[in-house]
DNA sequence: CCGATATCAGTGTCACTGATATGA
DNA sequence: CTCATATCAGTGACACTGATATCG
């Protein structure tokens, strides 16, 4: 077996730090899929729940705002939440463009085990950490975080 | 306007850390994904390209290993480079069953521009940090990816 | 007329599942 | 017979673009 160099990656690692961005991101956002999936609901489901649970009742057009997603997600992602009876929608009467979006008891569990399982998540990706480093990293990805997504932190 | 809550977030913030690992992955996801729309390629065949260029010619199969890549995925990204002239697959005469991949002389500077809009990008990520600050972060990640992902890093 | 809102239709990337044929 | 390899077909989440109708 083994013709060419086989699995195993070079012990000689790379340099470029541009791939630590990417497989980061990947790893986390692999980790998180497993979370969603596992509490039965997608990103952008949860997204919008916790949006709701903290910011109150919104429009569709601000619910997008805050949470970084589309116009358009919003209405596919709010039409089975609301299916789920996670939310309701119904006109705004003082615009009459708007609707007034909530979350329902239902919504609100739904959002706090999906929570849970992230945390789950989180606590497996950070286990590596001893406890100080830990409260470190999180404090930069807070710092960091706050200044990219200003507003929606 | 503003009837019910409107845009910015609430100042109370979300006491779930879980939120923290989902919103930095959705972030550094987009942001890779402007770097790799700018250099003309996905995140597949910049992971192919890289785990060749680092870890030489090697079989489909393997190459799909050291990048967490899914064997079908390989097949689809590997065509698309090697139409583009970034790669080469011809068969094992070791192992009938084998494709033998390389990487051409394009496919490094392919790799090269990609990991140079990466580089950029994650400059514009990490900005809000101090050097210091910045050295610790990277540090950090490096130690959580070496657990997470052994041998491939 | 201009701007915002909600909706719909479509595209592309990424991730994953299953089936198939071939060879070690 | 089993295992691995390469390939193909299909599904689903996520992200984004553009068009349309409605309303402020």
């Amino acid at each position: 077996m083994s013709t060419p160099a086989d699995d195993r990656a070079p012990e000689r690692l790379r340099t470029t730090p541009s791939w630590l961005l990417t497989r980061l991101a990947d790893h986390a956002a692999h980790l998180a899929r497993e979370a969603f999936t596992a509490a039965g609901a997608g990103r952008y489901h949860y997204a919008l729940l916790v949006a709701l649970v903290e910011g109150g009742p919104a429009s569709q057009a601000a619910l997008g705002r805050r949470c970084g997603i589309d116009r358009s997600d919003v209405v596919a992602a709010l039409n089975e939440l609301v299916a789920r009876g996670h939310a309701e929608r119904r006109p705004d009467p003082a615009d009459r463009r708007r609707n007034v979006v909530t979350v329902t008891p239902a919504g609100r569990e739904q959002a706090e085990r999906t929570g849970k399982a992230l945390d789950e998540v989180q606590e497996r990706l950070l286990a590596p950490l001893d406890p100080e480093d830990r409260r470190r990293f999180t404090e930069l990805l807070t710092h960091l975080l706050r200044h990219h997504a200003p507003g929606r932190f």
